[in-house]
DNA sequence: AAAACTAGTTTGTCTAGGACAAAGTGTGTT
DNA sequence: AACACACTTTGTCCTAGACAAACTAGTTTT
């Protein structure tokens, strides 16, 4: 079916790497990179290494860099700007979360779970929150933004975390009824921060409604009614598109009655300068108002 | 920020409806819908009626449908089709599900929680999952093609089920080492079909890894290889456009091992006639080879 | 020194109509 | 039923130009 696995159409670039079809074309007039061979139907045919890099630029943007600088780099460039770039923000790691790397990197699943469990046990529900699985999902994501993790061991790794912490949620007993919505907006599909949250709250008696990752807009909005809901918790990874956020955020809370309030977390507001008037973000879980 | 609502352009039509630019534009050019109307630089604005009705005929195409056909029908006619279709394959319900049904309509969730764990200490773990989840998720299913249950409504059962198998599973003792490998493919978000399959194999001692949704083929090929895995499971819901299974488990096929064994399921594969070599389909969970 | 305004630049998304192969349909033959 | 054939339908890709929203840098005001 496929004559040569290294041969990606325009369309499977678009796929892997998130970027249109209208911007790779525009790219290869403006900047010369990529260049694809072409097919005998004159159609543009990338290489496994040009979508590489695009993968690598595609993290740089996310990042904030541009690409008109981005994309006049040669691979060594690129090369050196990661590397200052990652040394700059790299975060210092102790022990506990050291050893989860480890187990994550050779994919030792039992390992996992067992250093899991312990340090569940040492620190209680709010501890084992902040001080292991927010600093692991955090070296995680920059292990895999400098291509030292591959993507199904971050899967492993949520998949893990997201067993355990329904599972100790499940055991809490909340008192009131639940008067918070969880979500994340359509193209985050990182729902790990959402669970921490849950899971912070659950630990404090306060249940919430955990609707998931990528819920239309209308879709909270009727999730909000029908709940009566006085709090809508919206989180954004350090992967979602960085200009996206504050117009989004604009369009929901034009979408919601004022007496709802909106809180917003994740390592991706961090970056975002102004937040719509009654959007409140926080940042760092241990500062939640609860 | 968004002037109307109401208005749409045609990159936001492909994500709400994920049929791509050029289809749209080809479809207004050769069946005469959609025509939306243009702002004053000329692009076209498409009204949020028009988005209701393409996500009605993506349905209806990713049941089987031809565009040629659909397109040239109007509101009435589409009335009648899905009325027509969705009479024929309704799946009968027994009470406990019509039960669960009820309560995810109300959205009350404690209700929803209390009967799941009704049924589950009833029917144990494999009577459970066959009788009463698959059912469900077979019937809400139908029931959001139909427009009868919004989309939260189903994030909200995905959640609750989650949960609930997720803190299952953890209680189950496995004897050996994982050797079977799950997941979806990109595109495909819908990981329900994996916890029942990761939960029916746990209920008999069998540990599975669940690499949740959405895992780009080449890193099912190294967890593949990093587990030595014997077989992987793959499952396919009724969403999953149609035509792209075939290609995408040959693709898959190719990159694999021969002595990997590829499972799939889910109502998507159903619809699909022949499979590759070296591929197993099954219809039903409980027809699962253990 | 921080905030606000302005002019200039960068950047993603959208337009048109044509082209073609892969997938689907239907008919006749083994 | 299964296969081979011709015919039709359908999605994806092409080019080159246009423009507004977002960003940058320089200047002025608070």
């Amino acid at each position: 079916m496929v004559e040569n696995p290294d041969d990606f159409s325009i369309g499977m670039v678009e796929r892997d790497t998130g970027i249109g079809r209208d911007t790779l074309r525009v790219w290869e007039r403006r900047y010369g990179f990529p260049e694809p061979l072409r097919n005998d139907k004159g159609e543009r045919i990338y290489s496994e290494k040009q979508v590489r890099r695009l993968q690598r630029i595609r993290r740089l943007l996310d990042q904030g860099l541009r690409p008109g600088k981005l994309l006049a780099l040669n691979e060594q460039d690129l090369d050196n700007l990661e590397a200052d770039l990652y040394a700059e923000q790299a975060t210092p790691l102790n022990d506990s979360v050291a050893q989860l790397l480890e187990a994550i990197r050779q994919a030792d699943i039992y390992r996992l779970g067992t250093l899991l469990q312990q340090q569940y046990e040492q620190q209680g529900m709010r501890g084992f929150i902040l001080k292991t699985v927010a600093p692991l999902v955090k070296v995680t994501g920059e292990a895999w933004a400098q291509g030292q993790l591959q993507i199904f061991q971050e899967h492993i790794l949520s998949e893990q975390l997201r067993r355990f912490l329904k599972t100790q949620i499940a055991h809490q007993v909340t008192a009131k009824p639940a008067r918070i919505i969880l979500a994340t907006l359509p193209g985050e599909t990182h729902t790990l921060g959402l669970l921490m949250v849950e899971a912070m709250l659950a630990s404090q008696g306060v249940a919430a409604i955990n609707l998931g990752g990528e819920v239309p807009m209308d879709q909270i909005k009727n999730a909000v009614e029908q709940f009566e809901a006085e709090t809508l918790g919206i989180t954004f990874s350090a992967a979602y598109p960085y200009k996206h956020i504050r117009p989004h955020l604009n369009e929901l809370r034009d979408l919601l009655p004022t007496d709802v309030t909106i809180w917003t977390g994740g390592e991706g507001v961090h970056r975002v300068r102004k937040l719509p008037d009654g959007v409140m973000k926080f940042k760092t879980l241990d500062t939640m108002p609860l």
